[in-house]
RNA sequence: GGGCCCGUAGCCUAGCCUGGAUAGGGCGACAGCCUUCUAAGCUGUAGGUCGCGGGUUCAAAUCCCGCCGGGCCCA
């Protein structure tokens, strides 16, 4: 049921017909009347040597033609038009109700599209940055479900890095300063303690370096240990990940894509192309892959890009590349699965492994990485050199979500190596949010078992959480400021959720009937019913935002957040204005309430963040 | 040297791609509203050189050019 898509087509309609033209639809400014306007006029005016605001008053409806249009009426230099609401509002009410958690989605869009988020080093906690990577990947995963894309949430884990021989190293040689807490948390902890051993003497770097050949060579007692002290801090990481709502379906370890020969075979399928050769100058001895060809690199050093160096080890690029050739399936997946982990929502991650089956991983049409974006040049590195190679399809669906990174109060940046992630770990962080919402809940709700009582507070903690690092566009810097965070009130995640809790309070009341005839709404009403039938144009319209762009790509993510406010706003003030229970309007205003119940739960559903029955 | 992102009240932010009506919100401040479905709410007041300067246009926060400030990348 979109009523307001249907809207919308009978006044481009009937504004086609009249003025012979296509006009531009706009939502009137608040606190104009209306619920879309055209400024067309302006623009005829000029061709038809008439005043804008005769155009606008000479304008007629065709009577009949269009039952959704209750009226339209010219102000000034605009016309303004009104949906019939008393009429539309019924059959509105009672389609959404009967819609469900289905009301908004559609089935418009088809395909496999591969989100790879948030790919941290498996030798430290999540701090909140990696927190809002985690959080913009998974409501875009949310986001691209609910207009009918089959998404598949992948996680990279870098295990043959530096970082995780350091941390092997540190647990071997500085075994008491492992700490007893939580694993990730004490890795990383460690991790700081071996940058400063690492710092101090050339031998600590050396055994590291020969730590890290043995991981990369594999099949070797140390990397077998290894692989096990970074199942474990990912484990515990995840912990984190659930705690925020956030799941996937796949991870892959870089030492199983090593093993496999992933990036031999990717080079051997191109390296007869003619954009692959040895490279000039300095470059002598190395493979390169050319991109003289793309008007922005140019000018650059690095139009050719180093595959191979010259001692014929690989550079990041090259890994890179050749992973996003098996996200589309151009190199086969040879990659074998086994479960890693059970997850709340009741799907096992699957993980690459060296002993599983192989897995029915479906090649993707679309591929998103959710990447900070100071990587912007390195992934469009990637998507150029998969266009140089002829992989033109595959360019154009190769999509950098970049946003901004998230700063400590002072301005300093989170730091693995230096520590500073210590008091801003995503842990420390919900755990707090969670702690200062049981203050709340326990006054409000005294009579609730303790359990009950635990499970809305970290419904609250982790909305709050998540609708921080949401409410903001993604190219925005965060500056993280505890205040923000644990605001409970204005816009923030409990407002949304205090509005879906009033409403099921009101529901166990009583339940909504089928409404039939037409309904007098009052001011409040109408405000709130407008807002409640935007919804599956608002989800089409951010789906659609999505835009590959030269560095990076549109989305406006935002917008979701920002729809949510003003659902919950809009219901707060249907609630102080317009009784519900014992009322003579008892029977609509069930309804009502029982449709912003169901979209708030879908846009709640949307941003990750759970709806409470009661708070 | 080249490139990317950000700049909107004390603080945070929407709007910019697609120019149009008094630049929307939130926090904080101040003043009101609980014997009726949860006051984590509602109502009101104060607070703005939309970084600066040009240009295009009937119309610029929005488009174009040039600066300035902050962050980042390539070399």
């Amino acid at each position: 049921m979109d009523v307001w898509n249907e809207f919308e087509k009978q006044v481009a309609g009937a504004l086609n017909s009249f003025f012979g033209v296509e006009a531009e639809l706009n939502r009137p400014p608040a606190g104009v009347e209306g619920d879309l306007s055209t400024s067309i006029c302006f623009a005829l005016a000029k061709k038809r040597k008439a005043s804008p605001v005769k155009l606008a008053s000479s304008f007629t409806l065709a009577k009949g033609a269009y039952p959704l249009i209750a009226e339209a009426r010219a102000v000034g230099p605009y016309i303004n038009f009104f949906l019939d609401w008393e009429a539309a509002a019924a059959p509105l009410l009672n389609a959404i109700i009967k819609a469900g958690d289905n009301y908004g989605k559609t089935t418009s869009l088809s395909g496999h599209v591969l989100v790879e988020f948030p790919a941290v080093n498996p030798n430290k906690p999540w701090h909140v940055g990696h927190a809002r990577n985690a959080v913009l990947g998974d409501t875009l995963s949310r986001i691209l479900t609910s207009v009918g894309y089959k998404v598949t949430k992948i996680d990279y884990i870098n295990d043959l890095g530096l970082q995780v021989a350091k941390v092997y190293w540190g647990t071997k040689y500085l075994k008491e300063k492992l700490s007893n807490e939580k694993f990730d948390h004490a890795l990383g902890k460690l991790y700081v303690e071996v940058e400063k051993a690492v710092g101090e003497s050339n031998a600590v770097l050396s055994e590291v370096r020969r730590i890290n050949q043995l991981m990369e060579q594999g099949s070797n007692e140390t990397s077998l240990k290894v692989r096990e002290l970074v199942d474990k801090c990912v484990f515990d990481q995840y912990e984190t990940a659930f705690k925020l709502n956030v799941f996937h379906d796949l991870l892959v370890f870089e030492s199983n894509i090593s093993k496999v020969g992933l990036l031999k075979k990717s080079l051997e399928k191109i390296k007869t192309h003619s954009s692959i050769h040895e490279g000039s100058e300095d470059k002598t001895g190395c493979l390169v892959a050319d991109l003289s060809s793309v008007e922005d690199f140019k000018n650059l050093k690095d139009s050719e890009v180093v595959l191979l160096r010259s001692d014929g080890t690989a550079t990041y690029t090259a890994k890179d590349i050749a992973f996003q050739l098996w996200k589309f399936g151009i190199v086969p997946d040879e990659l074998s699965y086994s479960p890693f982990i059970e997850q709340p929502n009741k799907v096992t991650a699957l993980a690459s492994s060296s002993s599983g089956g192989k897995g029915s991983f479906r090649k993707a049409d679309m591929v998103f990485n959710v990447v900070g974006m100071e990587q912007a040049h390195e992934q469009r590195l990637v998507y150029e050199t998969l266009n140089a190679l002829g992989y033109k399809k595959e360019f154009e669906n190769s999509y950098h979500l970049s946003y901004e990174h998230v700063r400590l109060p002072k301005g300093e940046k989170l730091s693995g190596r230096k520590g500073s992630w210590i008091g801003f770990s995503a842990d420390e962080i919900i755990d707090e949010a969670e702690s200062r919402a049981m203050v709340a809940v326990e006054s409000k709700n005294p009579t609730l078992p303790e359990e009950e009582q635990q499970t809305i507070a970290a419904s609250i903690g982790r909305g709050a959480v998540r609708y921080a690092l949401l409410k903001s566009s993604p190219e925005k810097m965060i500056t993280f400021k505890w205040e923000e965070v644990l605001s409970f009130d204005g816009n923030a995640a409990p407002y949304l959720q205090y509005a879906y809790a009033r409403c099921s309070r009101i529901l166990e009341e009583k339940q909504p009937e089928q409404l039939k005839e037409k309904l007098k709404l009052e001011k409040d009403e109408i405000a709130l019913l407008r807002h409640i039938a935007l919804w599956p144009s608002l989800l089409r319209q951010v789906a659609s935002s999505i835009k590959k762009e030269k560095w990076g790509t549109r989305l406006d993510i935002q917008k979701i957040g920002e729809y949510a406010y003003e659902l919950a706003n809009l219901f707060s003030k249907f609630y102080t204005n317009c009784r519900v229970l014992g009322s003579p309007e008892e029977p609509r205003r069930l309804s009502m309430v029982a449709a912003s119940r169901q979209t708030l739960k879908n846009v709640l559903n949307i941003l990750g963040i759970d709806a409470p029955e009661r708070m």
